[in-house]
DNA sequence: ATAAGTGTACTGTTTGATATAGTACACATA
DNA sequence: TATGTGTACTATATCAAACAGTACACTTAT
């Protein structure tokens, strides 16, 4: 499930939680409008304190993956059609910075030019494949 | 300066100075063999603990980014030809992971498949280019 | 031989983020 | 009215990161 989670990762429990969403979402795991589990509900189920869930979800709520009704629950978000501009920002700047450790790594394994572009476009392709044959 | 580092960024101050190295390397700002600074003199140079520089130059040695010789110094190491098959796995895993993240990112922009595919394609060649031109 | 400079290895201590535990409140719904 | 929702507290524990200081084995230049 998107919310299996690793409590022995490096990485945040919370944080691993708000990738998993993200990319559920990505991927049409989840739909515009899906209802995930309460934060005590999903506490239960993986074994975390209800107060890491919250936190996962408060990201993820400022991040505009979710919405967040008081007293209903928390939603997957419908995508907004023209986004605000400091979260294009923020994930511009991500992709760079993701970029320039895929080059730095790929320098590395002495990756040609041609050879990364080249594996760069078959993942792109074949992510957006899977995305249309819901994964 | 390659060592130039963020002491109040949210990823640790050893860390930063790994992506440098390794970012200085990979564009030919550091050449093999060049000597890097003693873990007492850049400790001072960037008002760290030497014991973090000492740390960050331990991680760097692991990744084969540089050699250390007792009493003499540090280097950048010589790109081995015909690298260990491990740390290929750790640069391949890597290089997937970021460019999940970077898919997923890319869907929250409403990137398209063939606009994402442009993007990647020029930033590569773009690097490859700047590292041919000696930056 | 001596001194200075190298990486390394300790022992402590402090700080901040993470996660837990328990409780409480305001809101929505059945 | 009762239950379930997100949220907001307080308090505590844990761990990685960073600091401070010291010491050792090694190399090189004086």
């Amino acid at each position: 499930m998107w919310y299996d989670v690793d409590p022995r990762s490096s990485v945040p429990i919370y944080q691993q939680l708000v990738q998993n969403a993200k990319g559920a979402v990505a991927k049409g795991v989840l739909m515009p409008g899906d209802k995930l589990p309460s934060v005590r509900e999903l506490a239960a189920l993986i074994t975390i304190n209800h107060n890491t869930i919250a936190k996962a979800y408060q990201e993820l709520e400022r991040e505009g993956v979710i919405e967040t009704l008081r007293g209903r629950g928390t939603f997957v978000a419908a995508r907004p059609e023209s986004e605000a501009i400091w979260k294009g920002e923020e994930r511009r700047k991500m992709i760079r910075e993701m970029m320039n450790q895929i080059l730095v790594e790929a320098f590395y394994m002495k990756m040609e030019e041609d050879e990364l572009v080249e594996l760069l476009e078959e993942t792109v392709r074949d992510w957006y494949q899977e995305r249309r044959d819901g994964k």
